[in-house]
DNA sequence: TAACCAGCTTGATCTAGATCAAGTTTTGCA
DNA sequence: TGCAAAACTTGATCTAGATCAAGCTGGTTA
């Protein structure tokens, strides 16, 4: 059967739990922080807020120095041109930190949206830096230059990629990401939309739809309502290189 | 006449100037230190390095724990596939700061290659960690923040756009660079052959050949040998968008 | 239990830009 | 200063994926 919840954010759902018991607590920012020194974490950085789906968590321009961890659920990040037109430049799960770009000028450059139920902490930066806690800066630093590198990522797989490379690359980069978080990796369920996906990997909803379907064909994946499965990985990780 | 010559760059290329007078003093990561503290700084971080045409900055998977500071010339970050075949993910003029990118795992992930004679300055991070240097920190985490946000940016002038409002929005990117920098804004050498244009905005040679003469044609721009002259800022502006 | 609607799929056609081909210009070096 | 290689340009043709069109599916509300 499926294997895709993930037991601390489940139990997070019903009983919100503290920094020092929380399942993210190696990647977020107050990693490297004592015990002691993540009990002074005011409350709004400990406790999560629920967001639903098509929640906004943040819009452009708005004051913003906090990140935020994704405890559960997922967003999207994106961008509105000067047609209305959306561009999706980021979509967010389980055990990610977003915010990273808006410490430059200490608002946000994007909007950010829950795709389904989602809980996120607030990391008040202002607390952090007041606070001195030693190992932040470094973790944080540490933080933004990953960050960068899976925009580069990101980047090299949509610049000079066929459509079928491009979404087997982002499957494969979905499955891996879960993965390292705890959950199954050849079988979850997709929270965005074919057209979030389309547009993300810069390409059209029928081009999408047809990958996927000539995926299935090819016995690669399957799918079932928005669960994915994957058969072959290694039949797609060869595509997505 | 030409105006692009840059004045400190042309002294420090005769006699290298220190940090406290270098005219990248407000946006390289010594910023927020006082004039004592750069004294500290050691000999490699205070002197550049001259490389010329084709050298290497660093390549892949070299241990790597410093920043480089480009305080002439320009270089390229690419990658190479398996297959071997390059992918530009960068292109860094005077007063950029590279190699955020490596921080988080200690070691580069990308080549850095001068692309004509240039001169950068070693960073060394364990330095700047060690002193405690105030401030600085909390600068390179905005430098890195800002790094973030020109990669969305970068990805969102590729994504879904045409080949003409890339070049366009390529052209105005580096005229912005350059003014910001105290050059020419309408008037300057562009360090990079075509090819490496196609190559990073994910078009081919060709057409990055043809988008140049349909502005010339149009007298947006005109180019002699490798100068570029903007004749309608507005009208490429406008394409950019 | 229908019926609505967003999301998805499949087919037909069209087009921006890739690829192939053949010059021309510029650059670097002996 | 002259010649070879690299860079650039222009034209002809081809194609991956966009666009247009129409039908399908499943989840939600009354």
């Amino acid at each position: 059967m499926c294997r895709m919840n993930h037991r601390r954010s489940e139990s997070g759902m019903r009983n919100p739990i503290q920094c020092n018991q929380c399942s993210m607590q190696s990647i977020c920012v107050p990693a490297g922080l004592v015990s002691s020194e993540i009990d002074k974490l005011d409350k709004s950085s400990r406790e999560p807020h629920v967001y639903s789906k098509r929640d906004m968590v943040y819009s452009p321009d708005q004051p913003l120095n906090s990140l935020f961890a994704v405890k559960s659920g997922s967003v999207k990040c994106y961008t509105i041109d000067s047609e209305g037109k959306q561009q999706i430049t980021s979509f967010h799960l389980t055990g990610d930190i977003i915010g990273m770009e808006s410490i430059s000028n200490g608002a946000a450059v994007t909007y950010c949206e829950a795709m389904e139920t989602s809980m996120l902490c607030e990391i008040k930066l202002n607390r952090l830096f007041a606070q001195n806690f030693t190992g932040v800066d470094k973790n944080l630093l540490r933080l933004l230059s990953h960050r960068i590198g899976q925009r580069n990522t990101h980047y090299l797989n949509v610049v000079n990629t066929t459509a079928e490379q491009r979404v087997a690359s982002f499957i494969m980069g979905l499955s891996d990401h879960l993965y390292e978080h705890g959950f199954s990796r050849h079988e979850f369920k997709l929270p965005m939309t074919r057209t979030d996906i389309a547009n993300y990997l810069g390409l059209a909803v029928e081009t999408v739809s047809r990958v996927f379907s000539s995926l299935k064909q090819k016995d690669i994946i399957d799918t079932k309502q928005s669960i994915l499965f994957i058969q072959a990985p290694a039949e797609l990780k060869q595509m997505a290189s």
